[in-house]
DNA sequence: AATGTAGTGGGGAAAAGTGGTGAAATATGA
DNA sequence: TCATATTTCACCACTTTTCCCCACTACATT
């Protein structure tokens, strides 16, 4: 399971270097996807099975659920990892989160996050200043 | 189970040092979060499990949910015991606390805690002096 | 005073991250 | 269809960081 905080670049090429800790748990491959919050979602394959039938499950007489699935498996790309542990983001994807060189990996558990270094700091901010407040409801909700 | 209070050093490298007396129940490994009122939680890798399936199984379509569990579940680092006892406190956790060389280690039953040693001196002085209040509402939870 | 334990500090080996080069594959244009 | 250009991918090399081990000091206990 995936947890922490990475900050790594991305060269000149598209590559990115994921924190050796998730190499062996993600094994030869992975799918990256648009993900919320202006950041990319990253699954093992496992993972994206699960997520994928949930989301192609969704009723398409619904505009918002449409809307939902196009973001997320349309955008879905297959990454495999080169000898260094890296992969290659297409460019649609470094597009849509705004990457440029420094960029920040979250692990949330059942996915990573890819962020844009500069657009996690800001979320980080804001977040941490409400933490209190978010507790409390998260509280409410038996957290 | 944790109980007391102990002050620490932080060395160059990020290295810090649990008390002894711990040790022998954290095993060798344990995880450290982002925690509130500005301290880093510290948790036996089984008391993190009961809290981190909490947290990932809250639904990510929610915003308040998403900003909760990459403050918990992306603050947290898998941290192992050297074998003088230390973890290595990731720069990004020391910054949120505020941690620069002395640290106090305040043992809370199920999970320690990690404060600035002059944040903590400041907290303490201004819960003991509000004790008598606290404990009016504690009152109302039972305690 | 001697012994043991806990906390602190530093140095060297190994691993991780990053950047570049050349070969292969793909695409482009005549 | 062939030749050329461009992109993609795999491998190699360098640099930095991390991790592991050893050594020193202070305090406590006998």
């Amino acid at each position: 399971m995936f947890i922490g905080e990475y900050k790594h670049n991305i060269d000149d090429k598209g590559r990115l270097a994921l924190p050796a800790k998730f190499r062996h748990e993600l094994g030869d491959g992975a799918v990256v996807t648009r993900g919320l919050d202006n950041c990319l979602f990253l699954y093992t394959k496992k993972e994206w099975e699960k997520l994928a039938e949930k989301l192609a499950a969704l009723p398409f007489s619904q505009s918002n659920s449409r809307a939902f699935s196009r973001l997320m498996l349309a955008g879905a790309m297959d990454v495999e990892f080169d000898k260094q542990g890296r992969v290659v983001l297409p460019e649609y994807l470094r597009q849509f989160a705004g990457l440029k060189k420094g960029v920040t990996i979250a692990g949330l558990y059942t996915r990573l996050e890819i962020w844009d270094e500069e657009t996690w700091n800001k979320y980080k901010l804001q977040t941490e200043a409400e933490s209190g407040n978010i507790a409390e409801k998260m509280g409410e909700l038996g957290v």
